[in-house]
DNA sequence: GCCTTCCCATCGGCTGTCGATGGAAGTATG
DNA sequence: CATACTTCCATCGACAGCCGATGGGAAGGC
């Protein structure tokens, strides 16, 4: 799995990138942070929830992203996440990495 | 590792795609692969052969190239790889999934 | 004789992603 | 009321891809 040919409907290694990208306008939980991504991409980033939590973690643990409780507008109990400034450097460090890679790569499609 | 802000020079998942359209010119050999990747990616992408090599039996394994040995324009042993036509419906496939997802995750990157 | 370049290949380890699973708390349905 | 559905959290096990290290052999230059 996680193979472009397979079901899966990620790019892996960019998960962490686009969660990033997702916290930019303000504070979400996680289940937001998929349905923004679905709804965002025309359906076609779909997010499981058995890959997010984990990426999620590995954000907090590198101080990415900081959490705290609260409750979501329909009244439940959800955990907001918070890009912190280390977050946005490392945003703006892979962005720029993706888009190196996928210039390069395009390189590679088009060439004679 | 694998991962964008590794040392990684590579898309994870993108391997496959990279070699595969690499043979649409014609046959050639492991090594040449990785060189011709590297050079038209302008030494973006940086292909080890231990991750070149696992992917071609892959490749092979699938159908999608077909191998047989010969001399390199060096007088050295070589193996030679073929795209097949299986192979050739599978860059297809592979190189329109690898341009919708990444024109989601632009639409993610430039969202308001 | 030695070193570098070319060319093959494997193995072990790590990491990321996913399917399955489970739970709790609100909201709507009948 | 009871049942079902949606939202929201989270973990576990399996699996596959990529990489660093390592090995070797054969051609050619110094």
């Amino acid at each position: 799995m996680g193979r472009p040919s397979d079901s899966s409907e990620l790019l892996p290694g960019t998960l962490d990138l686009l969660i990033l990208r997702a916290l930019v306008p303000g504070s979400m939980h996680g289940y937001g942070i998929a349905s923004r991504l679905k709804q965002v991409s025309g359906d076609v980033l779909q997010v499981g929830e058995s890959s997010l939590y984990p990426a999620l973690q590995r954000l907090l643990l590198n101080g990415w992203v900081k959490a705290e409780w609260g409750s979501s507008e329909n009244n439940r109990r959800a955990r907001y996440y918070t890009l912190t400034p280390a977050g946005r450097k490392q945003l703006a460090s892979e962005r720029r990495e993706f888009e190196r890679l996928v210039e390069a790569i395009q390189k590679v499609l088009e060439m004679a």
